[in-house]
DNA sequence: TTCAATACTATGCCTGTCGTAGTAAATATA
DNA sequence: TATATTTACTACGACAGGCATAGTATTGAA
């Protein structure tokens, strides 16, 4: 079985959290499984890459935090995403596009 | 200038340098321009991130190294490529297919 | 009533990358 | 002929993201 390496995904696990925060504000478990979705379970984030991810990017003003009681009056931490965040946001995505036209060259396929 | 983030391709420097000795066998050097013109450019590898992915991947088995005199009569340090290593590079390149596909999920292109 | 799901926080290790620095020979340039 | 650049590395230590492990506490289902 072929699994994701965390050295891979490193430095993308923040764009994948603020590609669902740019849709709306969310907290932490909600997030985890829409990455998991959204991936068609293949790629199952770690809480405490996840929540150190938020610390992280509340740093770098990448994402602002505010407590919200949900329906069954659990406390939860809600995300959202800066003008900053959205910047970054783009950023990433055209670094991406950049990082895989690179890559490639160096894949082979074999048919 | 978008550029590529050590983030992004943590992970995939051992892949190129196995890509380059699939071919045939190379030294540090050599293998550093190669990467540079097969990425058109775009991406350069540190000299102590290439030696040190040396290293590591001779202690994991995936190449062996020899001394060799080239023309001009300095010595080099050639790696080839292991049985071992061939394996690896061909799981990581269906690892990066499936990280591609993954990561994708995640990107918003701007048209 | 016990287990699973929800919703986190704390701590510290591991590993690849990179900055900085140094060595030394060969070749190009002035 | 003196100097700069290219070639071809080695050594050392800092940094940061990911992750393992552990723990807390509430809600809802079996």
């Amino acid at each position: 079985m072929v699994e994701i390496s965390s050295d891979v995904i490193r430095g993308y696990n923040d764009t994948m959290i603020l590609f669902i925060l740019m849709e709306e504000p969310c907290y932490g478990y909600e997030i985890s499984k829409r990455i998991r979705a959204l991936s068609n379970e293949k790629y199952i984030i770690k809480e405490t890459t996840l929540y150190s991810a938020f610390t992280r990017m509340e740093k770098n003003g990448y994402v602002e935090s505010y407590s919200q009681n949900a329906e069954n009056g659990k406390k939860r931490t809600y995300y959202k995403i800066t003008e900053s965040g959205k910047n970054y946001y783009r950023d990433k995505c055209l670094e991406w596009t950049l990082t895989k036209e690179v890559v490639e060259n160096f894949i082979r396929r074999e048919d």
